[in-house]
DNA sequence: GCAATGCTGAAGTAATTGCTTCACTATTGT
DNA sequence: ACAATAGTGAAGCAATTACTTCAGCATTGC
């Protein structure tokens, strides 16, 4: 399972850029060129190419140039790495506050 | 619901740093002081807590102090705000896919 | 009271980030 | 052929990041 800790690295760097976010959020809806990506954000198309590199560094996206127009859509399995990571904590934690609930529990019995 | 965009930032921006994925891995498995937490981690303890600081501002980690020592602990309401973002994106993507599986197979009921 | 412990804060520094602009190339439409 | 479109690449720059060291300051144990 991916837990390559510089995978996570760039997944959740590509992620904590609001610039970023929207473009994975604009991919989430459809594949764009990457013009379509800029045409909401205010900043230079490179600007937007250079989040695009990152995004693609991460394995958050994928893309195709198809004559003069790259064409861009999510990679959601990339998407889920991050997931993972955030849920196995997630359970972690949980189970450790079940341990000391049902410790509490029996301790409570036991008075 | 969450979605504030810099509380989204400041929490993957905590996330992507290795030794910060450490100490909450280490918090996940229950609360820790600031030595504790340095223990395992190859830096001095100014480091340490320059990351538990962005571990805090970000929301995910919350620290109390008694006496001389400082015992952190998750605050997992944070990382459900992460995870909120990546399956609202998911979802998104899955529905789009499920549309055009759709259409594909309605297309072809009709060839 | 004194030393060890646990942390805090400031200053400095090298590397990285998030842009900009400008010059450029490759493709497409007329 | 020519102009418009779509994107690329490099240089530059201010701000931020991830550390370091060093100097301190409470709290605790003896």
């Amino acid at each position: 399972m991916l837990h390559d800790p510089a995978q996570l690295d760039l997944m959740f760097q590509a992620l904590a850029d609001p610039a970023r976010r929207q473009m994975v959020d604009r991919l989430s809806r459809g594949p764009a060129s990457v013009s379509q990506l800029a045409e909401p954000l205010a900043m230079s198309l490179s600007a937007v190419v250079q989040h695009l590199n990152v995004l693609e560094a991460s394995g958050l996206v994928r893309t195709e140039k198809l004559g003069r127009v790259r064409t861009c859509q999510i990679e959601p399995k990339a998407l889920g790495a991050a997931e993972n990571w955030i849920n196995e904590r997630r359970l972690a934690w949980e189970r450790r506050l079940d341990r000391l609930g049902d410790f509490l529990a029996e301790t409570k019995d036991h008075t």
